[in-house]
DNA sequence: ATGGGTGCAAATCCTTTGCATCTGC
DNA sequence: GCAGATGCAAAGGATTTGCACCCAT
């Protein structure tokens, strides 16, 4: 079990990071050959489950967009784009009590890790397009 | 805009409901294939779509396993297991106010939808895996 | 020299599409 | 006879894997 990470993992990181949005990892790709042109995808895709799997990033999806990463490690929740798939962080103004969640895990029959609220609906630029359509 | 369904998708929308876990694509269509062998797979996937598209049934998603269906249409959570994809209905006693949500939909700038909570953790088969391993 | 990390290309998996055929009306 | 639904096979896109190579230790 090794720590480091290695200046192609940093750079990774970085451009995860750095982005505002939850990029796919083609997107995420596409940024940092900016940075280190002979990167390859499949190293991309390797680093990433190395981060994910070391807990420096999170990994999420929804639907049939190809996956997504977050750099936001600590608890927070998602609204996510029915139309068009966009995931944006959200900030939720009250969370759920431990207890309930406990009681709700206890009775799915699973170890509660962590949990997330998603809203579902349409994002802005989405309600825009269906106005002049 | 037809709002019947035709033999083939009765028999899709069956099976889905008929699944207690959330079966992928992929299983719906080795059980329907029992009822209907001549089925194709292709023709599973155009009726699941037809089904969300109109609201018989919908579509959940986690990482990356492959898509999974919902026949249950009514507002409720799920449980994610974090090792082997497993999805699980949630009853979670508690539910979020309405209030709560359009104010961080409204933050987010979107248009609310519906809204789900998610717990992640180990089922509990996989607890039972990492015991004696 | 050795082991891990890498790039490239081929392989794999899930899903969609094209097209000719079949169906019910 | 027509419109829509179907099966099959082929295409597509995202991700993974095999393998030879390279680098730092």
């Amino acid at each position: 079990m090794k720590q480091t990470l290695n200046a192609n993992a940093q750079a990774v990181l970085c451009v995860v990071q750095a982005a505002k949005n939850h990029p796919t990892a083609l997107e995420v790709y596409e940024a940092v050959k900016k940075a280190k042109p002979r990167m390859g995808l499949a190293s991309v895709y390797r680093i990433l489950h190395h981060l994910v799997e070391q807990g420096y990033i999170k990994n999420l999806s929804y639907g049939d967009e190809s996956c997504r990463y977050d750099a936001q490690t600590s608890r927070h929740d998602h609204a996510v784009c029915t139309e068009c798939g966009a995931l944006l962080d959200l900030p939720l103004e009250v969370s759920l009590s431990q207890q309930v969640l406990q009681n709700a895990a206890q009775a799915a029959g699973i170890e509660l890790g962590s949990h997330e609220v998603r809203l579902y609906g349409r994002c802005a630029s989405c309600q825009a397009q269906a106005l002049h359509s």
